[in-house]
DNA sequence: AATAATCATCGTATATTTACGATGAACGAT
DNA sequence: ATCGTTCATCGTAAATATACGATGATTATT
């Protein structure tokens, strides 16, 4: 089976596992620091950032959004993509609590 | 085509990547606890704490040790894995470069 | 030499991911 | 009302991931 027995282990550990993965291909890890680095939030304008198509970065986008690593705001025709700020500070404290536990640092 | 264009993207993002990539399960977020945590080290122990299977769990060990977060030391029949430190600092550094970059916290 | 223990790898099945072009939906502007 | 812009979704193809049982390789023990 392909399915991940993702009953088997705590809420923490999977969202963390979850939250990871959307953080698992660089354009994903670009787009955030597009998001917040560049003045820009349309998806179109992240297209002419990333050697990715249209669909594809919109993909990638709906793929941060499930996480709640991004939001987007419905501006007319166009959609205004931010950070999320509240995930991320949840995602970097579970982060420092897994690491303070596995290495030293 | 299912191939990531990772030749697009900085080494450091798609070093990163791959990173969260090894932790985007929770077995292998168990892992890495259980290593730290427990003392056990051989796979045969994990297995036992884990809902899986040998071949699972050996595989999921491959993984993370890919990608540097653990390292297997050979001891006759035996392996003894453990956490890499070194890594693990590394992976630290870049992922709080990363959300210092593209959040407030 | 034979056996047991330990772990990796092979083979396999299924699900998911990544990518693209094409199409559809929503809205502003003409 | 039509057109253009923007973005999501559909359809599709290929790669990867996840899981398991079975088998193979290695070494310690008997």
């Amino acid at each position: 089976m392909a399915l991940a027995k993702t009953e088997e282990f705590t809420k923490t550990d999977t969202w963390l596992a979850d939250i990871a993965k959307a953080l698992s291909h660089p354009a994903r890890i670009r787009i955030l620091k597009i998001l917040t680095e560049m003045n820009v939030c349309m998806c179109g304008d992240i297209v002419g950032l990333l050697p990715l198509s249209q669909s594809t970065v919109s993909q990638h986008l709906k793929e941060l959004k499930r996480v709640g690593l991004i939001q987007g705001e419905i501006e007319g025709p166009k959609v205004c993509y931010c950070v999320n700020n509240q995930t991320l500070q949840k995602a970097k404290k579970e982060l420092d609590k897994l690491f303070s536990l596995v290495c030293d640092c």
